[in-house]
DNA sequence: CGGAAACTTGACACTCATCAAGGTGTGTGG
DNA sequence: CCACACACCTTGATGAGTGTCAAGTTTCCG
């Protein structure tokens, strides 16, 4: 258990030089105030792969952001099997599932090892009641949450497992275009299992769909490497559209 | 346009005597305080079926609750057709789907006759601010709202049509029985084409689903009126369980 | 290098979307 | 009060899409 002195600097900064800032609770804070918003943030050492931050029935203590790395909250049935809820990048807030009853209804396991802050809620609760930009911004990040719900729903509903496929890559690129990285080469954090599941499909589906977004020079594939080919095409085929291949021949106009 | 007697006198009644105040913001709030929200609560007159509160596009001015009635919250895709986001009992705030960017991207559209109350968001952050348990009871019914969609997501990845259809039969009389309204004889506020448009599925299968409920004896089913016949077997079908009469015979153990 | 986990691909049955027609109920106007 | 129109719901037939089972292949990590 030796900290590595890379850790111990990152520990050390705070909101003001995290990279996530302006997406993350801090956006619009003035100086004087993150100071009180830093001093609630727990910066946790390196969260390893598998590892969870909280279980379902666990009550809620504490909000999770990751600075980077990502995590996926599901929720497990009485069965045993498992749904997943949401996928979490850097900057959005994990933990919001238990803000109704009190208790975590999901559980949060990270997708790669990564680096986390705590905010304890009863304390976020108490900053942000004296802090309006807080309590403003807080609101924000919730409802961009509920947001990305909803956008879950928008495939869920879909009737074709390509365009739940399609309409995944297209908001899973656009999430990464907002935290800096690049929206056309892409590494999956999760796997083909983990995207099933949040998609409401079985896995071999999935992995059909990837194969034939690749046949259709829509991306290219590589394990967990995604490359978008034809970014149009892909939004085209998320919004509903049939394959341009086939609009050519048949659905024309 | 005349105004009823009845309107008047319900339009004069504060939260202190709604019938939905444990459920709605006014929850855990001291009398004192209660005024203070109760000002910039607005009472509006009753709104029609298929009317709405705001559309898509709208930027976000308030958010409502109904005291009566019932609301659905669709979002349009751009080849026009809907999907329905979410089904609102009185109680249950309308509107947060904007929180995230201060644009609403559903339209909320009356299932029946309602009446609402319309609270202005700037002026409910601003007293939020200052009663810490208005804040907090802001953050537990946005929460529950969370909850709701999660509810909803747990329905569309479920494969089987059935399931989904008594998973939200299951989940739609819970939440009556919690405005204090029978659980066993429901009248459904929303058309099946409003069913299956929530629950992704075609407005046939919905009917067939139902129609599949009664002739298993889970439900009785005339037009919008549903009994519940069988809570015990309609509770195994939402958790993913076959058929009573299959697994008798095929699945056993 | 070996083993396990993750991913791909194939074959087949079954569910459900779709198209089509008929039935039920409700409200409006004669 | 009846008749008509319209929205809503039910039922049937059929084919496409996808879940499931079953091998294989690749990748990753020890």
């Amino acid at each position: 258990m030796s900290n590595p002195p890379i850790d111990l600097a990152t520990l050390r900064k705070g909101c003001a030089h995290c990279s996530v800032r302006d997406l993350c609770l801090p956006a619009g804070i003035g100086h004087g105030d993150l100071l009180r918003l830093d001093e609630i943030v727990k910066r946790k050492r390196p969260v390893a792969r598998g590892e969870r931050l909280f279980h379902g029935g666990d009550p809620l203590a504490s909000v999770f952001v990751a600075r980077d790395g990502s995590f996926k909250t599901v929720s497990v049935t009485e069965d045993g099997d498992e749904q997943v809820v949401g996928f979490h990048l850097p900057g959005e807030l994990v933990g919001l599932d238990a803000l109704g009853t009190g208790v975590h209804r999901c559980e949060a396991v990270a997708l790669t090892e990564a680096n986390v802050c705590e905010i304890p809620m009863d304390q976020l609760e108490q900053v942000a009641a004296q802090l309006p930009t807080l309590q403003k911004q807080l609101l924000k990040v919730i409802g961009q949450s509920v947001g990305r719900d909803q956008d879950h729903m928008q495939m869920l509903v879909r009737k074709q497992a390509n365009e739940r496929i399609a309409l995944f890559l297209h908001g899973l690129s656009e999430r990464l275009v907002n935290i800096g990285q690049s929206g056309s080469a892409l590494v999956l954090p999760m796997s083909r299992e983990d995207i099933a599941r949040f998609l409401g499909l079985a896995l071999e589906t999935v992995s059909r769909g990837f194969t034939r977004l690749q046949e259709d020079g829509v991306i290219e594939v590589s394990g967990r490497r995604v490359l978008i080919a034809n970014r149009a095409e892909l939004d085209r085929l998320a919004h509903g559209a049939p394959a341009a291949e086939q609009r050519r021949r048949g659905t024309h106009g």
